[in-house]
DNA sequence: GTCTATAAATTGATAGAC
DNA sequence: GTCTATCAATTTATAGAC
């Protein structure tokens, strides 16, 4: 659906309310009323767009589990993610981390709300799970993993309000000492 | 100026984009075309709005340096902060990080940019010079008080997607806790 | 399923009386 | 300086031909 692809970049550039659907339509190569045929509102091509960030998300989650054998390598690479796609995170901030600011104001029970905290929600049980078997403790494998997904939001808001790449790697290299040495302070040692 | 506390408080709560100058007009209880008497465009009105934010920090800043001899102190106040008004953090995000979220959208060259984007930087400088003050080197008082701001910036960010307060504080006492023990690990001991 | 035309509502901004 | 009325543009959403 060229549609989706097409909201989801202008979303990310845009934001939710600058962004109209005649712009995605125009951006996806079809007519303005094709839009309803698919999406009955604007929010539901929103939820759309959240949908195929999820997806995508729990895709990378599955390839570095695959690629990575060790919890704390795989945490290494959740740091370092936002340096594979760091321009676009410079010049439009996170695409997910926008998204939530942008959707939350829509009150807490909003459906739209629901789907931008559930995107948060899937980074940070992915991080609490790699913490667990990296032997962090369940209490502080939670805190931490939100933590740890509050610092690299951090990072790239900074990076981006400042229009900077350099803080990001800095700060994410900050994030990556500072989590290794909470790993290895509150895990239990098994060997 | 009603208006600019009237638009403060709805960007706060609604964003840019959602809140109309009839929002304002209203709130502040004022009709419509009165607004345009005091300011040319929305955009001028929301420039407004973030000044009023800067003064409201710089008056912040200059109560702590009062308060607290320490530079330690001082920044231990800062990661703090947030706490001070976590019900509204919680419930709207933080009123600079929304504001530079909404409004970096615009483009880099856009007024209104360079605007969120110097609210960012009272903070970072404000940092730094604390950092500086404690005996930290002037490069790693440059990165440390960018990544102290971010890390402050993504507690507010996680919290507010979540609607949860609690994470909010863990992270916090974690920022602080890491902050002490960079200043401790990089400073010159002048002792 | 695809497209054009248009309704219906909102909103930034202006004109002009008082 | 204050207020009412309104313009002009945008935008969500629908109706209906093909």
């Amino acid at each position: 659906m060229g549609l989706v692809l097409a909201a989801k970049r202008l979303l990310h550039e845009q934001g939710f309310r600058r962004t109209s659907l005649a712009d995605v339509a125009s951006a996806a190569g079809v007519p303005l009323g094709n839009v309803y045929y698919y999406f009955r509102t604007k929010d539901a091509l929103a939820e759309a767009v959240i949908a195929a960030h999820e997806s995508a998300l729990r895709e990378h989650f599955s390839s570095w589990e695959a690629s990575y054998p060790d919890a704390r390598q795989r945490l290494r690479r959740l740091v370092r993610s936002p340096l594979d796609a760091s321009e676009g995170l410079v010049r439009f901030g996170c695409p997910h981390g926008s998204l939530c600011q942008k959707l939350e104001k829509l009150g807490p029970d909003a459906p739209l709300a629901k789907a931008a905290a559930r995107l948060l929600a899937v980074y940070i049980d992915w991080a609490r799970a790699q913490l667990r078997a990296a032997g962090v403790p369940p209490h502080r494998a939670r805190t931490l993993a939100a933590s740890t997904v509050a610092a690299i939001q951090g990072a790239m808001l900074v990076a981006h309000t400042l229009r900077s790449e350099s803080p990001l790697a800095e700060q994410l290299d900050h994030v990556e000492r500072w989590l290794d040495s909470s790993i290895s302070t509150h895990s239990r040692r098994v060997h």
